[in-house]
DNA sequence: CGCGTGGTTGACACAGATCAACCAGAGTGG
DNA sequence: CCACTCTGGTTGATCTGTGTCAACCACGCG
C-alpha cells in the first residue's frame, strides 16, 4: 500500500443521498455558455453518489452543467463490460445531443449538483442567436476531439502510457495547488482507460516507487515529475 | 491462404497516380448536404493511393466529400503507432472541424476523388441559413457517435468481437449484392481495430473455417452468417 | 524471371487479465 | 469503546489473448 503522510482526508460534500432534490449549494465556476445568456439559467438539481442522471437511449430533453461533484458517461456491453467515455467535472457541460436521445448513460460519481437547461429552450435560443448555435456545435466538436484522442489511447497506448495520460488530464482539469483529489474510484479509472483495477493500481504503485507520484490517501495525488509523465504520454 | 473461387478481381478505378489533378469521374451518390444548396457544389479533386489529403495540425480550410475511393483519418504516436479513427466511403463528408485546424491526418486508401468545399463558403452559408448550420452540427455529432461506439470497441471488446463489428459496419456501408469489397489493407484494418495484422488475419481465417465468411480474394468477402456475427458483436 | 508487396501461418513471448489473499478505513451497533 | 462488517484498494501468483518474430505463399509488375 502506498499511504505516506496522510493529510486530512477532505471528505466530500454533504450527503444528499438517495433521491434527487433541489440543490442548496452555491459555488464558484468559470463562465459557462449558460451564464452568458439570460433565460438559459437552468435549474439546479442534485444526485447522490452512483445515482443515474440519464440512461442510454432515453430522450435527451435536458442539457447539464456540472456545478460540483463529478459525472461519468459510459456505454455498457450486455455482459457488463463498461467503457467510460468521459468524466465531467465542475464547469463541464454534458448530455448535449444533436439527436433526440442520449447515446450514453450518465451517473454521478460523487454527490453532485448539476444545472439543467431544457433542450427546447436551447434550441429556441440557437434558432434566433447564431452565436449560441455556434457554441452548441463547438461543444460537440470539443467532445469529438476528446473522443479522438481517447481512441488513440485505447487502441495503441500501453498501460503505463494510459495512466500517465490520465494523470496529466486530471491534473490539468482539477489540480489545486499542485494537488489532485480524484473523485473517481479505481474501477472507474480502469473503465475509462480500458484496463482492470489491478493494473491501474500496479501502475500507480510503480510510479510512486519511481518518485513520479506522491500519495496522501489513494485518491489524493501529487505529480512530482510532470516531465516524466509527459514523456510517457508521447 | 483462403482464396476460394476467385471471381474477376474488379480492379479499382484508373490511376491518377502521383500528384493531385482535377477529376474526370462522374459518379452516383446519395444526396449530400452539398447537393441540396447551390453554391456549395465544390470542386472535384483526385488523390492517388496513399496520398495525404491533409495533415494533423494543418489549417482546415476545406471540407471534403468522398465521391469514389476511400479515405482514412488517423492519429500517430511519435514512434509510429497509429490509430485510425474512421474510414470515409463514397458519400461521406470528412475534414469538417469546428476549430481552425485539422486534428487528424487524412489519406487516400485507394485512388480517390473528393469534392471539396471551401470552409469559408460553408461558414457564410451557415450564417444565413439555419438549416445548414444545423446540418454541420449534425455531421459533427454523427462523427462523435461513431467515435463513442469505437471507444467501446477499442477499450472493451475482444479481437473476435472487433472484427465482427468491423465486418458488419463495412457490410452495412458498402456491400452490394451481399458482397463486400474492402478498399483497405490488413494493416489499416488492424490500425482501425487496435490489433495487429496477424491477429486480424487469424480471426478472419477462423471465421472462414467456421463458415461465417466466404472469401474470393483477400478483400472480397461475403458474410454467410450475419446472425452469428451480430451475436459476437454484442 | 525475379522482385516487391500484401497476406497467411506457426512458434514463442509477454503485457495485462484473472484469481485470490490481504489490508486499511469507515460505518454500525452493542 | 471495541468487535464486526463492508467497501475500496493493493499485492502476489498464475494464466491467456494478443503481440512479436520469422518463414512462407501468391500475385502483379517491370
Amino acid at each position: 500500500m502506498y499511504a505516506e503522510t496522510r493529510v486530512a482526508p477532505v471528505t466530500e460534500i454533504p450527503p444528499a443521498i438517495g433521491a434527487t432534490h433541489p440543490a442548496n449549494e452555491d459555488h464558484f465556476s468559470r463562465p459557462s455558455i449558460f451564464d452568458a445568456y439570460p433565460g438559459l439559467l437552468g435549474t439546479a438539481f442534485s444526485y447522490g453518489k452512483d445515482e443515474e442522471i440519464y440512461g442510454d437511449g432515453e430522450p435527451a430533453d435536458y442539457v447539464y452543467e456540472v456545478m460540483n461533484g463529478a459525472v461519468r458517461t459510459c456505454k455498457l456491453l450486455e455482459d457488463g463490460r463498461r467503457q467510460i467515455g468521459a468524466f465531467h467535472l465542475p464547469g463541464d457541460v454534458f448530455g448535449l445531443e444533436a439527436g433526440k436521445t442520449h447515446r450514453m448513460t450518465a451517473d454521478a460519481i460523487a454527490d453532485t449538483t448539476v444545472r439543467l437547461v431544457r433542450r427546447r429552450t436551447l434550441d429556441a435560443a440557437a434558432q434566433s442567436n447564431l452565436q449560441i448555435a455556434n457554441e452548441l456545435w463547438s461543444m460537440t466538436a470539443r467532445d469529438l476531439c476528446h473522443a479522438e484522442d481517447h481512441m488513440l489511447l485505447l487502441g495503441r497506448k500501453t498501460a503505463m502510457e494510459r495512466v500517465a495520460t490520465f494523470l496529466l488530464e486530471m491534473d490539468r482539469r482539477l489540480a489545486v495547488a499542485g494537488m489532485l483529489d480524484l473523485p473517481m474510484c479505481r474501477r472507474d479509472i480502469g473503465d475509462y482507460l480500458g484496463l482492470t483495477i489491478e493494473t491501474v493500481s500496479r501502475v500507480l504503485s510503480h510510479l510512486q516507487q519511481e518518485g513520479v507520484l506522491g500519495f496522501s490517501g489513494a485518491r489524493q495525488i501529487k505529480l512530482r515529475n510532470q516531465q516524466r509523465l509527459r514523456e510517457m504520454n508521447l
